[in-house]
DNA sequence: GTCTATAGCGCGATAGAC
DNA sequence: GTCTATCGCGCTATAGAC
C-alpha cells in the first residue's frame, strides 16, 4: 500500500488544517470563509487554527502559494525542456493540465479570482526564474519563423484547456447539463494539440 | 451630444448606487464587497442603501442580473441568427466579445467565481429559451458534416476570446508586463475566426 | 497541544430626526 | 428622501485552564 493516502485520518493537525483551509478556500473564496467553516471541516477546535497559523490571513497566504504553484508549477518545466519538440511540448501541457484539472475544478478560477482581488501581493509567486521571451518554448517558435507573437499560442492553449473548466457551470446551463463533460474532455487531449500544431502550421 | 453620458453627475439616487455597486462589487467579490464602500463610491450614506433596496444581498441579486445579461447577452442572439454563416458568426461573435471585454475586463471573473459560489441561484438567468443543441448555429455546424461535438467549437471559440482577460494578471507576469495588451487583442479580432475556420475545415 | 470562554470590533441593518 | 447615531450579530483573535 502507498504510504500517502488521500483520506489519511492520522495526518498531523497543522496538516489537517491545511487541508481544510485548501477546500473551504478554494470552494468559497477568501471572503466568504469563515475560520469556523475551516476548524469545523478539519475536525478541531477554532483556536488552534490560531496556535498554528497566526491569522486567517496568514493561513491563506500559504494556502495560496500552494494552489499558484498548482496551478502553474506544470507550466514552466515543460516551455523551457529543451529535449522536447513543440507539438510534444503541446502534448504534454494538455494532457498534465486537463489530469490535474479533472482532480481540482476549481483551482484556476480560485486562483484568478483572488489574483484579481490583490494582483500585486502573489505577482512574485508567479514569476519564473527565467521570461516566458527567453524561453526554449520561444525559442523553438521563432525558429519556425512564424510572424504570429508567441503569446498568442500560450493563451489560445491555455484559453482552450482552462476555460472550460472555469465556464463549467455555464456550458452546463446552456446545455442542459446533457453533456459528458469528462468524455468531452478525454477527447480535448487529443483535440488540442492537432489544433495548435495547425495554428503552427499556417502561421 | 448623446442624451446618456458615461459620467454622469445627476443620476437617480438609485441608478447613483447601483452603478457603485456594480463597480465595487465587480472588483472585489459579493464577500470582500463592504456595503460601507458601496454608499461612499455612491458619493451617498450608508442607510441609503437600505431604503432602496432591502439588503446587500438583495442589491447583489440586482446587480449579478445584469452582469450575466451583459457577460451572455451578447452569445445567443449571434448563435441563433439564420441570417449568417458560420463564419460570419465566429467574427460577430470574437468582435462584440473583445469590444465589450476590453471596457469591462474584470467581468469575466467575476461573473464566473460568483456562480461557482452559488451555482443553483442564478442557473435560469443563463438559460436561452431554446437549448444550444436546437441553435442555428449546431444547425450549420452539423451540416458542414463534422464529427467534432459542438461543444468544442463553443469551448475554443469563448476560451481563446476570454481567457486572455482572466488570465491576464498571470500571463503579465509571466511576460514581465512588457506586452501591449491591447494592441494583441486588436490582433485577435482577425486571428480567432480564422482558426476556427480551420478547426473547421479540417474536421 | 488542545480545549472553553470571551474579548473586541467590523459589519449589515434600522430607528428616528429633519 | 436623506441624514446621524446606534444596535446587535457574527467574526477573528486571544486569555487562560488543563
Amino acid at each position: 500500500m502507498a504510504k500517502v493516502v488521500k483520506a489519511e485520518m492520522d495526518l498531523s493537525t497543522e496538516e489537517k488544517i491545511k487541508e481544510a483551509a485548501s477546500k473551504v478556500f478554494t470552494k468559497k473564496g477568501y471572503g466568504n470563509a469563515r475560520t469556523r467553516d475551516i476548524a469545523e471541516e478539519a475536525g478541531i477546535n477554532l483556536a488552534l487554527l490560531n496556535y498554528y497559523f497566526r491569522s486567517k490571513e496568514k493561513l491563506f497566504e500559504v494556502i495560496m502559494a500552494e494552489r499558484i504553484q498548482k496551478l502553474f508549477g506544470i507550466l514552466t518545466p515543460i516551455l523551457n525542456d529543451s529535449d522536447t519538440t513543440l507539438q510534444e511540448k503541446f502534448v504534454k501541457i494538455t494532457e498534465s493540465y486537463i489530469d490535474m484539472l479533472n482532480e481540482h475544478p476549481d483551482l484556476p478560477i480560485f486562483v484568478l479570482s483572488e489574483l484579481r482581488n490583490d494582483p500585486e501581493r502573489f505577482a512574485d509567486r508567479i514569476q519564473a526564474k527565467t521570461h516566458l521571451t527567453k524561453s526554449v518554448f520561444v525559442k523553438q517558435l521563432q525558429e519556425k519563423g512564424t510572424e504570429i507573437h508567441p503569446f498568442h499560442f500560450l493563451m489560445n492553449l491555455l484559453g482552450m484547456i482552462i476555460f472550460p473548466f472555469v465556464g463549467k457551470p455555464i456550458l452546463q446551463t446552456v446545455t442542459g447539463g446533457e453533456e459528458n463533460y469528462p468524455a468531452l474532455m478525454e477527447q480535448r487531449k487529443k483535440l488540442i494539440p492537432e489544433w495548435l500544431n495547425m495554428m503552427l502550421a499556417k502561421a
